[in-house]
RNA sequence: GGCCCGAUGGCGGAGUGGUUACGCAGAGGACUGCAAAUCCUUGCACGCCGGUUCGAUUCCGGCUCGGGCCUCCA
């Protein structure tokens, strides 16, 4: 079997994988709140893990791996969207996992094995709040329960960070309610007039992270093998997950092994982000007319801890990649994947050196198969090209085949740059001329 | 301010204590009626300053620049 090799976060390098139970893989990835569309770089964490997955199925069996991304539907953010659109926050919800579902789906991202929803997980929320009060690790404060950060002497593991710096380091103000200032929000008061839900501190709704700690428990178990996520989630979501799971589960661990993707950014300028405004949205790219195959051969060109900066040449870059690779892989069925591409995806998820590989594979049917281990090549190549068939275009194609049977240059030349103006290129071969949308 | 990460040729991007991938773009050639595609050939790099070493892009230290996190941003 082949040996995978992760970098965990917890230990600051790469590890071997080994899963408590090879039969059962667990992974869980924190997914979107669902209050606006996707851009580039909310894609590369779905696309990391995607492959993540795929490798995962590869290696330990197709029903070996119970992948989890969550879907955030209960937050403050949510509730604005549906107050300023005056409507239900259901609405909102279920539109923007919509559009996630398809943004990703374009980019050959495939469904989790499970995609809990917060709201429908409220109950194991207040469980597992109600057991941290027991255990002391919680307590009630005006209306609030906050997880009493003092009360866990390995709280900052996984973001090597101790308590002073937090503090000393905290830009917004301390709550009066706290304890401490490093105390989190486990579940707060929500207004009549607002999504809520009855409780023993009364009606009010979770905090962020406790969602995340109460489906990982409800789906996966009190340890599971992998926990991925963006960078920025280290501190403080999954440092509280890891705080709230442990102290509510007897000292479990909660993941075995924790990966982060890095960032993306926009060339030159600093982090996309929502409050910079300096957003690609993927829906935007997909309309603009780029294949999503071609964006996630970008997302995929950079290491998944590397930074990725965002830009229109490395776009047209991976589409200019893509069509060679599609050239050569033809309409052949995917046979054996190289092995040399799985050896890179199994180091750490080495998509660039795989990528690289790819490019050695002279079998067509072993390139396929090796490309799809990344979620690549699925299409055959003439859909690749062409798209949507074309009758006009195949009958243009077809009178200027003739002109050059009769060697009238001039007229299949004019075809030529007749096509040419609306993109379609021409290449002749030995069996006749096929074309392509550029 | 604290913690963390990065810096490789025109561009993207692996990797390595000593012969330095791969791709995109460029140049030349073959092929083609001309192109396109393909094939062949080809130029181009390891941020700066020290140190360790027979030898450093690779290890160590410092610096510069860039990026991230510091309570709900992937």
């Amino acid at each position: 079997m082949t040996e995978i090799h992760l970098h965990d976060t917890m230990a600051r390098e790469k590890r071997v994988f080994t899963p408590a139970d090879p039969e059962r893989v667990t992974m869980y990835v924190c997914g979107p709140t669902v209050y606006n569309r996707a851009h580039i770089g909310n894609a590369r964490p779905a696309v990391v893990f995607d492959v993540l997955a795929r490798l995962l199925r590869e290696v330990y069996g197709p029903d070996s791996l119970i992948y989890a991304r969550n879907v955030t539907d209960v937050d403050d953010k949510i509730i604005e969207s549906a107050k300023a659109e005056g409507v239900d926050p259901s609405v909102i919800t279920e539109r923007f996992e919509r559009f996630y579902n398809e943004d990703m789906g374009a980019l050959g991202v495939r469904l989790p094995d499970i995609a809990p929803h917060a709201t429908a997980h409220v109950s194991q929320m207040v469980a597992m709040i109600a057991r941290l009060i027991e255990t002391g690790n919680a307590y009630e404060a005006d209306g609030h329960v906050l997880f009493n950060v003092p009360s866990d002497a390995d709280y900052g593991a996984l973001g090597r960070r101790d308590r002073d710096a937090m503090i000393a380091g905290a830009r917004v103000e301390v709550a009066s309610y706290k304890k401490d200032p490093a105390d989190f929000v486990l579940w707060k008061p929500s207004p009549d007039d607002m999504i809520g839900w009855d409780s023993p501190w009364g009606r009010g709704r979770p905090g962020w992270h406790i969602e995340c700690s109460a489906m990982i428990a409800e789906h996966l178990g009190e340890t599971i093998d992998i926990h991925g996520g963006g960078l920025d989630l280290i501190f403080p979501h999954h440092e509280n997950e890891i705080a709230q799971s442990r102290c509510a589960h007897e000292g479990a661990p909660l993941a075995r092994y924790w990966i982060h993707n890095g960032f993306l950014s926009m060339a030159g300028s600093e982090k996309m982000s929502k409050s910079l405004g300096n957003v690609v949205l993927v829906n935007e790219l997909l309309a603009a007319g780029h294949k999503g195959e071609v964006l996630r051969f970008g997302l995929l060109s950079a290491h998944y801890r590397q930074p990725l900066e965002w830009s229109e040449s490395l776009v047209a870059q991976s589409k200019a990649t893509l069509d060679r690779l599609y050239r050569a892989a033809g309409d052949a069925a995917p046979g054996d994947a190289d092995p040399a591409v799985l050896e890179a995806l199994a180091d750490d998820l080495n998509t660039p050196l795989a990528l690289s590989r790819l490019s050695a594979i002279e079998d067509p049917a072993v390139l396929r198969a090796s490309a799809e281990l990344m979620g690549l090549l699925g299409s055959n190549s003439t859909t690749w090209f062409q798209g949507a068939a074309d009758e006009r275009i195949d009958s243009l194609v077809a009178a200027r085949a003739e002109a050059k049977q009769r060697r009238d240059f001039a007229e299949a030349d004019r075809i030529r740059a007749e096509l040419a103006g609306e993109g379609i290129i021409l290449e002749d071969g030995p069996s006749g001329t096929i074309w392509r949308r550029d």
